[in-house]
DNA sequence: CTTGATTCCGAAAGCGCTTTCGGAATACGC
DNA sequence: GCGTATTCCGAAAGCGCTTTCGGAATCAAG
């Protein structure tokens, strides 16, 4: 069974290479009876088109790229996974595939952006980690490439998102935390040039403000969206004089070290301070305690995101795929009501 | 900035596009005078040479294929991010990409690998989660294709492989927790079907061995290498009215189901039994209690395995690239002498 | 100055597909 | 029955690059 090329395939069947080209490719011009005639034997043969060769007679990458985040050494999104996962499921329906990419900076990224499109490797791309001012978007308007971003930047009206509702989310965070008799709420939001550091702060204050509770500067702790980065800001809020009984956490990672602050300091999350989290990524049902958080649909954002991306390049009109979801509250063990202190 | 081609580049230049062509990829029969001008023009309107086309000229690929185990609706490997980080910074050193592509089965994952290197799409691939009978390995050994595996199987004398010795792993954490005076260890496998799986529980056997204990098949707990699987295989053994005061864990998600059920159960993971993991991954550090674990070099794994896919694609001869590491013991919180029980 | 070896570049043939165009064969209308 | 519309396929020109081959120009050697 060696490799069968057109070529091989057309004599085969007594055949130009055009002719069945187009009935591969399901052309009106071919005969059904031909058709079939040709489809079955390429099936029989094991004929598989050349892709590069393909791609370069159609102008076609038939091919999506994806540039990873990546931070301090590690890949920064926990849910990579699933997000990969959607993204490949969906194009490889139409036998397209993903291409993946690391990048260490900012400018970095940039580069390879520009690289993958110049190149013709890619007929679109989708980025994470938007940030409120975000160079890449620009970058890749300018030149003129297919893209959907997932997240929006503080414009992006002209483009197609996926976007989770982060200030209601966050807001109805505070409202849950309000509801179980919380007053002294603090957020530990993550660096505000992400713009979903921005959204869900900004979220948080307007929780706060529904509830006519006064923001309080001393309670919003940063972070840079690591475990480590919660530890530390945890640490902080329980330095405080005046320490909050409820903090709600730019992620679930930063979460899950704020927790450990707190088991440090000899307090219990969910009894002297409830924590809430945000991703739902799997490892928060199963850390202890189980980690209240506001989950995001994670397996079908990825194959939407693609799916959005495949439309663009199909020539829809990018402002017409603009998605919002809203992110769920998960109860589990670390939120309740505030306990009395003596 | 319209993207510019090899045509116009060579016209702007006064030379034919076979010679500029030449001139870029550094052939010996290009002058340096004209190589140093073709390459600065080149630079200054940035060219990038079209991918497809060059890669159907030269029949190369210039990709690297990675299939991503996937099961239970989750991506498996905890690490996966480490990987494709690794392998990407890697081939990205020769302006090569990686291809990602998500297996649901087995089955299907054959069917991926075919197509993606009959249609010439990648010029090598890896693989992980190698079974001890591994259908992929002849598959891709009869396709002539280049591969390496992450992980062996039991017959990989003559192709290229990425594996960390667990049989000394497990061992040595046994001899830990015999030192630690311990004499009722249990283990966690995995699905016997992964040759690692088998590998660590060989290497557990061993460990009771060396110090004269009898092996019990009834302290041989299986799981199904996710936090549940851990959780129930641990609940097992604590039904057992002949309690381990260890458990040694296939994995770091394992392990992680299995404190929440030694927990439940009223007990402290570290004290009443100690508990080892296995991986390393970077969640293990903050659970609670922090968890000892085996760890394995991720962050450097993936761009050695891409080292060795291209050193083999580049015609070397793929038992010279076999590669055996180990695996550190990381103490933290949850391995300890046994405590005893009125 | 002639000869042979080098150095350097132009010319042209692909790589394996897709796609437009035109024309032979068949169908339809009257 | 003829003319016209359709149906279907062959022929051929690319897609944008690589690479072999040959030959003009330059060099060294005698």
């Amino acid at each position: 069974m060696s490799k069968i090329g057109l070529k091989a395939l057309s004599e085969h069947l007594g055949l130009t290479e055009g002719t069945v080209s187009r009935a591969i490719n399901d052309y009106p011009d071919i005969s059904a009876r031909t058709r079939e005639r040709v489809k079955s034997a390429a099936a029989e043969l094991g004929y598989r088109p050349n892709s590069s060769a393909r791609r370069l007679a159609t102008g076609n990458a038939e091919c999506i790229g994806y540039v990873m985040p990546w931070q301090d050494g590690h890949i920064s999104e926990p849910f990579l996974g699933e997000l990969l996962d959607g993204m490949s499921q969906m194009v490889s329906g139409r036998h397209w595939d993903v291409n993946l990419a690391v990048s260490r900076s900012a400018r970095d990224e940039l580069d390879i952006i520009s690289r993958m499109s110049a190149s013709g490797r890619v007929s679109g791309v989708v980025i994470s980690r938007i940030m409120t001012h975000d160079p890449r978007i620009e970058k890749l308007r300018e030149m003129g490439i297919p893209f959907v971003t997932h997240g929006r930047s503080l414009k992006s009206d002209d483009h197609a998102w996926f976007d989770i509702d982060n200030f209601s989310a966050f807001r109805e965070a505070v409202c849950h935390l309000v509801g179980l008799d919380h007053k002294a709420i603090a957020h530990i939001h993550g660096p505000l040039d992400y713009n979903f550091s921005v959204s869900r702060l900004a979220g948080y204050r307007r929780g706060l403000l529904d509830n006519n509770i006064d923001v309080d500067p001393a309670f919003e702790a940063k972070s840079d969206m690591t475990v480590n980065g919660g530890y530390r800001a945890m640490r902080y809020l329980l330095s405080l004089s005046d320490k909050p009984t409820a903090v709600v956490c730019v992620s679930d990672m930063v979460a899950i070290g704020a927790m450990k602050a707190i088991r440090e300091f000899g307090w219990h999350p969910g009894r002297e301070i409830s924590i809430i989290g945000y991703d739902g990524v799997p490892i928060s049902e199963h850390t202890y305690p189980a980690l209240t958080t506001l989950a995001q649909p994670l397996q079908s954002a990825g194959a939407r995101i693609a799916e959005m991306l495949l439309a663009v390049i199909d020539g829809d009109n990018p402002s017409d795929h603009q998605e919002l979801w809203r992110a769920t509250l998960v109860r589990r063990e670390t939120d309740g009501p505030p306990t009395i202190l003596e």
